[in-house]
DNA sequence: ACAAAAGTGTTGGACTTACACCCATGC
DNA sequence: GCATGGGTGTAAGTCCAACACTTTTGT
């Protein structure tokens, strides 16, 4: 192993704790995460995710929401807890156990480096997820459960919206659904499911302007949390975006 | 600004985990939670979730299964984490994070008391979420979502045979969803519905004896472990008769 | 025979899907 | 005009709640 030290003869060696975020985004029809350039030893130079030590006072949610405003200026984001990654031997500093969080964010600007010289950037699922993924620690594992937790919610919430701007078209939301499920969908019929389905989105009574072809309405996040309805995915039609 | 990694947790007391497990079962058609008495201070004498320290080489979800198995005599249970509970001030004796755990169990003979002194016993959900439940510690918040989850995942899970025996009748499984739900359901859709969901349940060719009534087929869990299409709770309509 | 529980048939309505067709805008 | 995207209409197929009815047991 690479760092002994930190790793045998400690009888009782302190557990600390993490938080670290999946933060995605749908960036021109595409998914993408947001991660930071490490700094420090161990894996110098990959990609990670964002994340940082849990402070005495303060509970995970609250360092979730400090190390997303630290490292990425942030904030407002929807946030949940995915689940705790706990291998013994997921760090090769010592027993650290980190808090795994899906953040969902608009499409923003270009994001602000951290204070340590990180640089913050977005990059592909897809790349991250593929072979030639390499972030550090277990923080692929962290992505992909992200990814699945992300597409799971979007059939029974109203997920999709917080990938949205605060007012948006429908087919800004219908390409959340499509981005993320990888699939094509017919514009007319999510247009009335959406609006059918009650307290998911709400009209503003302005339309877009300056856009290509017929503005479109638009609209803003609903109350509901949960659909009812659901959002079936359930045929797979064979042609996403593109054409 | 970015903590060294070395000071963060160290300055004040030391940060400990735990999992806490909310046990449930369908018993006699009533929910119920498994609760083991408190031996020491803390809340000495109060109910208490079964639950215990992380070890320094084991996953947290070893300590839920290792846990699980010394306070109860229970094994081979469905167990997923439900969330992190993190409040610097649940515990008054210093600063304990906790991991919650949903477990799920089929009726079963009643529980083995733990080594300690505790005794174990099955209680009804909705007294210890009532105005007389006095669970110690944020017990009745772990309680409370791990019946959110539960309620939330019979719906598009096949989480109900986890609270069936090995085979189980159409109703008993039915059973499961009005308890968790509070609802009656018509048993002639249910069983169309079961049956015409691919992977849910697979018959047995046995049949239930000694019963009052015409005998019922015998059924096993299916490979699924997600329902297509899901079992809507219909039941959701509050707002919709209006106009 | 009767009660109780399991299981089948049927029907009207709701929802889904696929696609024809019209609307409004930029160029 | 015409390309582009937004939006309405509609008919066929599917799903589902409701409930009448039959089957199989124990007492």
């Amino acid at each position: 192993m690479k760092y002994p030290e930190a790793v045998t003869g400690r009888p009782h060696e302190q557990l600390r704790l993490t938080a670290d975020l999946a933060i995605l985004t749908v960036r021109g029809g595409r998914l993408e995460v947001l991660t930071v350039n490490r700094g420090n030893e161990p894996f110098r130079g990959r990609p990670a995710l964002p994340g940082g030590f849990v402070r005495p006072r303060e509970t995970v949610d609250e360092t979730a929401v400090r190390e997303l405003a630290e490292e990425t200026g942030l904030a407002g984001l929807h946030l949940e807890q995915l689940r705790v990654f706990s291998d013994p031997k997921r760090d090769p500093r010592g027993r650290v156990v980190t808090v795994a969080y899906l953040a969902v964010a608009p499409d923003l600007p270009a994001p602000r480096a951290g204070s340590d010289a990180m640089a913050a950037a977005w990059e592909p699922v897809d790349r991250m997820l593929g072979p030639h993924g390499d972030l550090a620690f277990d923080h692929t594992a962290i992505l992909a459960a992200a990814l699945e937790r992300a597409r799971t919610k979007l059939e029974y919430t109203t997920l999709a919206t917080a990938f949205c701007d605060d007012t948006f078209t429908i087919a800004d939301l219908r390409g959340v659904y499509e981005a993320l499920w990888g699939i094509g969908l017919d514009h007319r019929n999510f247009s009335r499911k959406v609006l059918n389905t009650n307290g998911f989105i709400v009209a503003t009574g302005r339309r877009t302007s300056s856009r290509l072809g017929r503005p479109a309405m638009l609209y803003q996040r609903g109350s509901a949390d949960n659909l009812h309805p659901p959002m079936l995915r359930q045929s797979l039609h064979p042609e996403a975006a593109g054409d």
